[in-house]
DNA sequence: GCCGTTTTCGGCCCGACTGTTTTCAGTCG
């Protein structure tokens, strides 16, 4: 089994087990356990191969075993035992608002309720009402869970969320009671993906903001009016939460739900070690006497506090970030203001809307000093691929585009070259060869084996042409799942033969994920950000991949497109 | 089921909000 399928069984034994009224810190034990596994640095089968997985956070003696068992497709009865003993149905009521685990059981105990229909049944006939614990509300309540089940349960890509978000935190700063709001949450932390919104607010008020935003345009249902906190479901499914609190809490509340529930559970911990008790209400000393919070103004005074570097909340996933930021090694982050160009960018030439003008003008509108454009190749037949001679046609037209002087930002020549099933590239090497650069990249047979797919990769890195892979797994986030390759060895070969990896920087791809930039750029791999713009509207979503880089821990040295124009032009020659 | 500078047992975050309750359990984050 592979690993995601591995994670996914631990996280489906948590909810199982939570079904069945089980132990609260079993339960926990498999979803954190499950998150150890999402987060591994290193491969699960080295790991497993090496008996190294129990040294890992989080994965204990009985996890190691059941990890094991399925990584080598042997039966585990613990599991099937489990899922046989728990109807399919009651897993879906969990995506309910306002049902967990115990509800459901009583509804199953009492009214024999095992699916989705069976339970608006006994909720329209009134016998649901009837039941001790629940009322009309919670009748009406589940009625419209049901109906909005497939909305509630989507996440959102963090660039839509940020749209959303973004307007209601300049409302909520503009409102004479509020001192200060941020957004928290996984918003605040740049997550590729989204759940809901988080906002926090710090006012001595909090009535008059909590009805302000529950009036918000847009608001589809009102889940929760209280004096201090608020949630609300917007038109497109999107939900958000707001909480005020007084301002001297502010920065315990920002930190608190700003999370990630690992970073928490370190930063806790770590409190409790230096003798104080944090929360998101503030920090006492251990035997509960408030201490003097009101000299707390923002995090890094907090993170001073407990002897800790300021930590930036794209790195607060639980991955480190506190004991680098203890030993004072935390990374300085790259940021949007470093990059001096993209490359891996499409005309109209293939399946692009802007001419190659009219990207240069708007990548020198951005203040960048270069745009490498990449058209594709005619394998990607259906996006107009350019064949050899209408890629020696775009390459004279950029060359005349420099030639002009009508720009200051410089044109690098290049092409997204189709990485053909057997690891060869789309185009003659006479044509690559007159190129500046060239992005390999995998747009069909999705579905070979994971050794196939990796040495097809690892042969188009081989390639002497190639400059950088474009979005090496291919997912589509929310929508579509990665290909399978080993991504380690992926990232040697790259190392080895001196080839560079993109972030994708399209707020759907994001590729190659965060997760594997920590380890991969202390191996030495360098990354390009690329927008893989299609629009001039496009060239935004550089900041999108400025995100990712920075939650995988990446310096500007990393990133190619943050060099010098000088610097780009000698590494691309010398190649 | 995991973990250990209080270490092999006993703790594991905890408070707001809701709907039902008449003092609180369940859900949620």
């Amino acid at each position: 089994m592979e690993k995601g399928e591995i994670s996914d069984v631990l996280g489906e034994i948590a909810i199982l087990l939570e079904l069945k009224g089980d132990n609260p810190f079993k339960i926990r034990a498999y979803q954190s356990g499950q998150r150890a596994l999402d987060t591994l640095e290193e491969e699960l089968g080295t790991l497993i191969g090496e008996s190294r997985l129990g040294e890992v956070k989080g994965i204990g003696k009985a996890l190691t075993e059941k990890i094991e068992t399925l990584f080598n497709d042997e039966p585990l009865p613990f599991y099937d035992d489990l899922l046989a003993s728990v109807e399919p149905g009651l897993i879906e009521m969990l995506e309910i608002p306002g049902l967990g685990a115990k509800k459901i059981r009583k509804l199953h105990d009492e009214l024999g309720v095992d699916t989705i229909g069976s339970l608006t049944r006994v909720c329209e006939s009134g016998e649901v009402a009837k039941l001790a614990g629940f009322g009309a509300k919670s009748v009406e309540k589940i009625l419209s869970g049901i109906q909005n089940r497939e909305a509630y349960s989507k996440r959102h890509l963090w660039w839509i969320a940020n749209e959303t978000a973004q307007p209601i935190l300049e409302g909520l700063r503009d409102l004479p009671q509020v001192a200060r709001a941020e957004a928290a949450g996984s918003l605040r932390r740049k997550m590729e993906t989204v759940g809901d919104l988080d906002f926090i607010a710090a006012s001595d008020e909090p009535e008059a903001i909590m009805d302000w935003f529950v009036s918000l345009p847009d608001v589809r249902e009102v889940s929760g009016h209280g004096k201090t906190k608020s949630s609300v479901r917007f038109e497109s499914g999107m939900q958000a939460d707001l909480r005020v609190v007084p301002p001297d809490q502010f920065v315990f509340a920002l930190h608190h739900f700003t999370g990630s529930k690992d970073h928490n559970v370190a930063m806790r911990s770590r409190a409790l070690s230096k003798g104080f008790s944090l929360s998101e209400w503030g920090l006492r000393t251990e035997d509960k006497e408030a201490m003097a919070v009101d000299t707390i103004e923002d995090e890094e005074q907090l993170f001073k506090l407990l002897d800790l570097n300021y930590i930036p909340p794209e790195l607060r996933e639980g991955l480190g970030e506190i004991e680098s930021a203890e030993a004072g090694q935390l990374p300085e982050l790259v940021q949007d203001k470093d990059l001096k160009g993209v490359f891996h960018n499409h005309t109209h030439a293939s399946d692009g809307d802007h001419s190659i003008e009219e990207m240069t003008q708007a990548a020198q509108d951005r203040g960048w000093d270069y745009l490498g454009l990449a058209d594709h190749s005619k394998a990607s037949f259906q996006t107009n691929g350019l064949d050899e001679a209408r890629v020696e046609e775009q390459i004279e037209k950029m060359h005349a585009v420099n030639a002009s002087g009508q720009f200051k930002c410089h044109v690098f020549t290049g092409i997204e070259c189709d990485i053909l099933k057997d690891g060869s590239l789309d185009l003659d090497d006479s044509t690559l060869e007159k190129l500046d650069y060239v992005v390999v990249s995998v747009h069909s047979s999705f579905t070979l084996s994971e050794e196939e797919m990796t040495q097809r990769f690892i042969k188009a890195i081989e390639h002497p042409c190639s400059t950088m892979v474009g979005h090496l797994t291919g997912r589509l986030l929310l929508k579509r799942e990665p290909y399978l390759v080993n991504i380690e060895k992926v990232v040697d070969a790259a190392i080895a033969n001196r080839v560079i990896i993109e972030m994708n920087a399209h707020p759907q791809r994001l590729d190659m994920d965060w997760r594997h930039w920590k380890r991969a750029a202390s191996k030495g791999l360098l990354t390009s950000v690329n927008p893989d713009a299609h629009s001039v509207f496009g060239l935004q979503y550089a900041s999108a991949g400025i995100n990712a880089c920075r939650k995988g821990w990446l310096t500007a040295d990393s990133v190619f497109n943050t060099w010098p124009i000088e610097k780009i032009k000698s590494y691309l020659a010398g190649r």
